[in-house]
DNA sequence: ATATAATAGTACTAACTAGTAATAATGTCA
DNA sequence: TGACATTATTACTAGTTAGTACTATTATAT
């Protein structure tokens, strides 16, 4: 975007990193929506999906941990999928407040059967503009940034 | 994420930049949300403001590619902003289909008041985690990175 | 020890906002 | 003038957030 104004030199140097951080993760998001709209999921709901297919059941609470939400927000995304029959819930024994999610078989059906090309989609998308070693210095610098937020 | 499984050396690789690119720019975005928030706007909304107080009169199909979104999302966002008095929209002359928006005055004291505050915000996140120098590599690598999506 | 109050942890509801797909309106050009 | 392209809106679906309710834990008083 251009911009008419300067706020400062090592200012512009940060707004610019900024832009370029929002704008590759927005074009790289919209393919994977796009992609998981066809298979009838949406973005949210394959992140939800892919933390029970990997690490098991988990608590509302861990979800939204895993996935930096908030504990609202994963109600109603995983009142979509128990909707669909992806995933189920079972009240914890030990502590009444607590609600365990678990992928069902269909669920699991599902991620086997699309994970993988997801993984490929994405794996193209970073090819086709980075090499090997640029991936792990883009990936070393974000993970420094994130880190200290 | 500890993931229960590989999907290959280099798929795994990428698969990490990729969380990392991720949970990144949602930290900090929370973070602008949240201090958006107290000011009374969203971050949809702060980016269209944002177009038209550096760029001056835009049409929403110009607005839909400056921030990567779609016509339909814009029309939306618009709506909210206008009903809050800060931007105003006018009808071409040369084509009738297309809407003109531009800030209002009380939008662009709104801008004039926060801008300063949220560039210095932004650069904070950024220089607590990297130096000038890293900042730059990562705004080329993603560069490149958007630029072949 | 037991009862009660205060605090913390966990998830849900409702209102709002954004995002998407289908549609309408206008313009362009053969 | 009819077919196609461009521009924006409408209507529907989903996600997000702030506020609320419920359960558990800890501290305090009797």
């Amino acid at each position: 975007m251009k911009r008419a104004k300067s706020y400062g030199r090592h200012e512009d140097i940060v707004l610019r990193a900024h832009i370029e951080l929002s704008r590759s993760l927005t074009k790289i998001r919209s393919k994977e929506t796009a992609w998981l709209g066809d298979r009838d999921l949406t973005l949210p709901q394959f992140g939800i999906l892919e933390s029970l297919y990997h690490l098991g059941k988990l608590s509302v609470g861990q979800i939204t941990k895993l996935t930096l939400s908030t504990p609202g927000n994963i109600t109603v995304v995983v009142k979509n999928l128990e909707s669909k029959g992806l995933i189920k819930s079972i009240p914890s024994d030990e502590d009444r407040r607590i609600k365990i999610l678990e992928i069902t078989e269909e669920g699991s059906d599902t991620m086997k059967s699309i994970f993988h090309e997801h993984v490929a989609n994405l794996t193209g998308m970073y090819d086709a503009a980075l090499n090997e070693e640029e991936i792990q210095i883009l990936s070393r610098l974000l993970r420094k940034l994130e880190k200290a937020q």
